[in-house]
DNA sequence: GTTAGCAGTCGAATGGGTAGAGTGCTAATG
DNA sequence: CATTAGCACTCTACCCATTCGACTGCTAAC
C-alpha cells in the first residue's frame, strides 16, 4: 500500500513524464512543483513506488519513467475525471455543423480532429447496425448469367456484389425475382427473413436471397475493416519514434484487416471508454503504444468505433475527455435523425 | 555524348546500388562483374557520366550514386523492357481467381502483391466511370423533411447521402417522386439528363435531381479521395528510411486527400505507365521517392488507378513489369464481365 | 585510349576522457 | 520514526582525437 503523499507524487511524475519525454529525477519533481519535502523523501518515495511496480528506470543512476500500472493509477485517478474547455466544445461542434448532414463527412472530421488536437494516430468506423433491416434488393443484369446484387438496408447501408447465377434467367425474370423478394422481406431483419423460410422460392431467388442474407450480415461487421486512420504524421512527431522497427510493426498492425475487428469483436462497451496501456494491447507491435476505444451512436441502434492510438506517454487528460466528447457528439447528431422517425 | 560503354556502365551501376543501396566505387564494380577494364578506366568514364549529370557523390572520396536522370535513364533502357517469370505470373493470376467476383476484393489482392513483391506502398483506386449512366434513385424517408437519397448508378457505383428537403412531404408524395425521376431518366448520363431539363418538375423533384445528379458526379471522381494503401510497413524495412522526418513528411502526402486526384487529375495516360522519379514527383514531401502510376480497365469504359511508391532506390526491373501485368489483368477481369452484355 | 601507381580526402568507427544528472546510503535532526 | 543534508558512486551523453579503409584524382608510362 503507497500513501496519499506517494500517490501525489506518482500522479506528478507521470504528468511531468508525459510532458518531457524524458525520466524524471527526485531533484527536479520537488523544484519544479515547489514541494514542500526534501529530494531525498522524494526519493525514498520512489523506491517504494518502484517496489509497489507503478515506476521503473532505464538504468541506475537515472530517473524514473512509469510503468503500465504508473499510466494505469494516473488514467484511473486523474485523467479520467478531467474535461476540456468550454471553448474547445464549442469550436469542434462548430465544425461539425459546419459540413454536410453525412456520416461519412462526420468521421472524417472526427478522425482529424482526434488526431490534430492529440498529435495521434485516429481511428473512425462508420456505424454499422447489430440487426439491419432489408430494404431492397436491386438486381442489375449484366447478361444471362451475370447480375450485381445490391442490396439496401433500411438503415441506408449499401452492399453490392457480383455473382453468376447457376441457372441461366432472362431479364424480366430477374425483375420478377427481385421485386418479389422485395415484397416478401422488406422491413424485416436477418434472423426473421430466416425463420419466414424460403420453401417456395425458386432457385434463382433463393441465391439472390442468399447474397442478400449474407451481405446484411457482412454489413454489420464490414466497415470495421476499413476504418478512417489518420494521423499516422501526427505521431511520428513524437520523440519516441525514432526506432523504424518499432514504427514499423504499428503500421503493419494497422494495416491488418484483423485490426479492429479482433479489439472490438465479442466485447461490447456501451457508453464506456476503453483504455489498453502497452502491455493490455493484444497485437504485439503495440507494446510501446496505449489505445483508448469507445462506440458511438448506441442509442441510435447504429454503432460506430472511435480509437486513439498513440504512445503509452499520451496526453490522456486531453486524449479521453476527446474521444468522450466526440462520442457524445457523434451519438447526439445521428440520434438527431433518427429520432425523427417516431413522430 | 556518352559512349556505348559508358552507358553500359551507368546500367550497372544503378543496378549496383539499387542491390547494395550504398554508393559505387570503380574497383568494386569492376570485380563484381569482371569488367574488362582497369578501374582507372572506369573512373575516367565515371567522371564523363557525373559531367552528364548522371550520377553523383555523397562526398569527394566516395562511390557514385545515381542522380534522377540516372535513374530515368536506367528505367527507360532497361527496366521499361525487363519482365516477370511466366511462374511468378501465373502465381498472381491464381490468387485473382481465388477470390470472389468482386471489385473490391480484386483491388485489395492487387495492393498486397504488389507491396509484398517490391516492397513499397502500393495503391490501388476503384475502377470510376467517365459517365456514369443513372439507374435507379431511391428515396429513404426519415420524416417528413429528412430523407436519404440513394443512387444508383447503371455501372453499379452506388452513393447515398441524407438531405433535408424545403418542403415537407409524405411517404407517399416521395415514392412518387422517386419512381418519376426514375422512369425519366433512367439510363441516361448526367450530361443528358441536364439536357433533358427540369421546368415540368416540382420542388421536391428538383432537389432529389440535384443530389443524384452531383452525386453521379461524384462517383466519377470520389473514389480516389479513399484508395487502398497498402504496404507501409513493407515500405518503412527500406534501409534509406531511417531518418524520420522524412516518413513523416511522407505519410502526410499520402493523407491528403487531394494527393492522388491531383496525380491522376487532367492527365490521362491509358495503356501507359507514368514514372515520377524524384523531383518529378509535384509533392514536395516525396522527393526522395519515386511512384509509378498506371490506369486499368479502360476497354470496359470505368477507369481505376493503380500506384507503387518506394524509394527512387526502387527495383524498377520488378516493379514496372509487375504493375503493367497487374494493370493487364485486372483489365481482363473487369473487361470479361462487361463484354457480356453485347451478347 | 588505357593502365599502374600513389598521394590525398573524407566518412565511419573507435576509444578515452569528462560533465552532469541522479541515485543510494549514512548519519544527523525534529 | 519520518525527514533531511551531505557525499560518494554510477551511468549516460557528449566531445574530441585518432585511426582505418575505401575511394578518388592525378601523373606518367604503356
Amino acid at each position: 500500500m503507497i500513501t496519499k503523499r506517494q500517490q501525489g507524487l506518482l500522479r506528478l511524475l507521470v504528468r511531468e513524464y508525459i510532458d518531457t519525454a524524458s525520466p524524471v529525477g527526485s531533484r527536479a519533481i520537488v523544484q519544479k512543483f515547489d514541494l514542500p519535502v526534501s529530494s531525498a523523501t522524494v526519493r525514498n518515495d520512489m523506491v517504494e513506488l518502484e517496489g509497489e511496480g507503478y515506476i521503473t528506470r532505464p538504468h541506475t543512476s537515472a530517473g524514473a519513467i512509469p510503468t503500465d500500472d504508473g499510466y494505469r493509477y494516473y488514467v484511473e485517478t486523474t485523467a479520467e475525471t478531467s474535461d476540456i474547455s468550454l471553448d474547445f466544445q464549442r469550436m469542434i461542434r462548430h465544425q461539425f455543423h459546419q459540413v454536410e448532414l453525412e456520416l461519412d463527412q462526420w468521421a472524417r472530421l472526427a478522425a482529424t480532429v482526434m488526431a490534430q488536437s492529440v498529435h495521434t494516430v485516429a481511428l473512425v468506423t462508420l456505424p454499422r447496425h447489430k440487426e439491419s433491416k432489408w430494404h431492397r434488393v436491386e438486381v442489375v443484369p449484366f447478361d444471362d448469367t451475370v447480375v450485381m446484387v445490391i442490396c439496401v438496408m433500411h438503415e441506408g447501408q449499401v452492399r453490392q456484389q457480383m455473382i453468376s447465377l447457376q441457372e441461366s434467367s432472362d431479364r424480366k425474370r430477374i425483375e420478377y425475382v427481385a421485386s418479389y423478394l422485395n415484397e416478401s422481406f422488406q422491413g424485416l431483419t436477418r434472423s426473421e427473413v430466416l425463420e419466414r423460410g424460403k420453401a417456395e422460392l425458386d432457385a434463382v431467388s433463393v441465391q439472390v436471397l442468399e447474397i442478400a442474407l449474407e451481405m446484411m450480415r457482412a454489413a454489420d461487421i464490414a466497415d470495421l475493416e476499413r476504418p478512417y486512420i489518420y494521423g499516422l504524421s501526427e505521431m511520428l512527431k513524437q520523440p519516441e519514434f525514432t526506432l523504424t522497427d518499432q514504427v514499423r510493426e504499428i503500421v503493419e498492425t494497422l494495416e491488418d484487416v484483423k485490426f479492429l475487428p479482433t479489439l472490438l469483436g465479442g466485447h461490447s462497451f456501451p457508453q464506456d471508454i476503453r483504455i489498453l496501456i502497452g502491455t493490455e494491447n493484444p497485437f504485439d507491435g503495440m507494446h510501446d503504444c496505449a489505445l483508448i476505444l469507445t462506440e458511438y451512436g448506441v442509442t441510435s441502434g447504429a454503432v460506430g468505433a472511435l480509437g486513439i492510438l498513440g504512445p503509452r506517454r499520451m496526453d490522456y487528460r486531453q486524449a479521453i475527455p476527446i474521444i468522450r466528447y466526440i462520442s457524445d457528439l457523434l451519438t447526439e447528431l445521428s440520434t438527431d435523425v433518427a429520432s425523427r422517425n417516431n413522430h
